[in-house]
RNA sequence: GGCUCCAUCGACUAAUGGAUAGGUCACCACCCUUUCACGGUGGCAGUACGGGUUCGAAUCCCGUUGGAGUCACCA
């Protein structure tokens, strides 16, 4: 929509109300506004339009059901859900894979005529409405992206337009409020694929004008089937909390379309820019999350070390660690950007940073310790005790002195003290790392490390 | 099972009917190096299969195979 200069509606599709959630919408918007995708009209910010949530609006669905009663193009039925069941164990056995409704057959008002209807609508036996689906007709529409897709009338069911509690399906209350809204482009999942020669129907029966119609290839799991909330962690929340907003967005926009062949970071607005619905791919995308990963980690590279800070205080709070100086976490966190992906696995890549009780890698150790390195490494503490200004130049200066006194590579040095000062196999620049662990920290972290060991 | 959609490296993808099928993730190797990374260079790896049309097919057509979606008083 944007890149055509459309407007973004937000409609709430909450007819069933069986499935109804407390809180959904409010956490649906959320999402949105996180994903960047800003509303022009719905619920919130209302609309010539409106209203915009589908629960407020069923005077006016059922107003056009009794049109197409009227019409003869729709009709009631009384069926129960036993009735139905049986019907389709019936047609199960007799004809394979045959499992429409059976309008001939069952307690409809076709069947059982126009007196005997009224007689128990008046009664106040349940009933819905239904389609009725002309015979023996080929239904075509155009597709954006795949081009013309015919479906035969004997394959589309007399799909239910009112339920029984009075509020309508998905169908009809999605083609009556496309049409009201001015809905120029219907773009959804392959999964509603089959079931839009129902809504072509509608329009036809309405005499209405249909929108186009662009049916976007799934987004699928590993195993290739379709990507649900079911069957994997792929609530858009999760990602919320974990990913960056631009790198998430960069990758999804990425899956089933591709501007060019030799790019892969793209901003929101050129995103936007590039868009075109035609040349989106047709086959369905597996959902790779080391590749979202791979996009998180080039855009955390982007962030300013305030912004680095901002998100390890939050991550920091979170995980039950005391307050730090935020210009020395702004510091912390830019020094690390480059070994992790997220900065929330800062506190557990580089704990020496936030607390004094190291845990030492049992092989790290074994490799980088013995009474030799400890010998070398003893002189250094007061070497380091000298050093007047704790900055990574000058430790850098006074190593490498050292070193050169002792007629060693500096190598020798940097793992023992890697060890010693971090415990960890892995980090940022070591003098760096001193620099911001500090003066005092250090030269007790080595002390108590060489009394120990 | 019926119907519909789909098919390029393991994954995401690029390629008016015309170059050695290009790029990215992942993986592997090497380089850089003060650890771990980042980065750099290189490598592995693909047009599902069989026909046809054409001077020429990843591309168009047919078939096969495979995968997916759908078949609700859910959306």
């Amino acid at each position: 929509a944007r890149h055509h200069g459309g407007k973004m509606i937000l409609r709430i599709e909450d007819t069933d109300r069986t499935r109804f959630v407390e809180n959904a919408q409010e956490n649906l918007i959320k999402m949105l506004e996180w994903a960047g995708v800003e509303i022009d009209e719905g619920p919130s910010q209302g609309g010539e339009a409106g209203p915009y949530v589908q629960s407020e609006r069923t005077e006016l669905y059922v107003k056009y059901a009794n049109e197409l009663l009227s019409s003869g193009k729709a009709y009631y039925a009384f069926d129960t859900a036993e009735e139905l069941d049986a019907m389709r164990k019936r047609l199960q056995e007799s004809k394979q894979g045959d499992y429409r409704y059976d309008r001939a057959n069952m307690r409809n008002s076709l069947t059982l005529g126009e007196e005997k209807t009224k007689e128990l609508i008046a009664n106040g036996e349940a009933h819905v409405i239904r389609m009725y689906v002309p015979e023996n007709t080929d239904i075509s529409f155009k597709d954006i992206i795949r081009g013309d897709v015919t479906i035969h009338s004997s394959e589309v069911d007399d799909q239910i337009l009112i339920k029984s509690d009075g509020f309508p399906t998905y169908h009809l209350a999605n083609v009556v409020d496309d049409h009201f809204m001015g809905i120029t482009h219907v773009i959804r999942g392959e999964e509603w694929l089959s079931s839009t020669p129902k809504h072509c129907l509608l329009y036809q029966a309405f005499g209405w004008e249909q929108p186009e119609f662009a049916h976007l290839p799934l987004l699928l799991n590993k195993n290739k089937t379709k990507l649900s909330k079911r069957d994997g962690s792929v609530a858009v929340e999760e990602f919320k909390e974990k990913y960056l907003r631009d790198a998430f967005v960069n990758f999804v926009a990425l899956l089933g379309w591709n501007p060019s062949a030799d790019r892969e970071i793209y901003s929101m607005q050129e995103l936007i820019d590039l868009f075109q619905l035609d040349k989106v791919n047709k086959a369905g995308a597996v959902f790779d999350m080391q590749k979202l990963d791979w996009f998180q980690f080039q855009y955390l590279q982007k962030l300013s070390p305030e912004e680095m800070g901002d998100i390890l205080k939050v991550e920091l709070e979170a995980q039950g660690y005391p307050s730090f100086d935020k210009e020395w976490l702004n510091k912390v966190a830019y020094c690390l950007r480059e070994r992790v992906h997220f900065i929330a696995e800062i506190p557990a890549f580089a704990p020496y940073f936030f607390t004094d009780n190291l845990e030492f890698e049992d092989e790290f150790m074994a490799k980088h310790w013995n009474e030799d390195k400890k010998a070398l490494i003893t002189p250094l503490v007061d070497e380091y005790r000298k050093v007047s200004e704790w900055k990574h130049d000058p430790l850098n200066a006074a190593t490498k002195a050292y070193c050169e006194a002792k007629g060693i590579k500096m190598k020798e040095i940097m793992n023992p003290l890697r060890l010693m000062l971090t415990g960890k196999s892995g980090g940022a620049s070591m003098f760096g790392t001193m620099e911001l662990i500090g003066k005092d920290k250090c030269l007790e972290r080595m002390s108590s490390f060489i009394a120990q060991r």
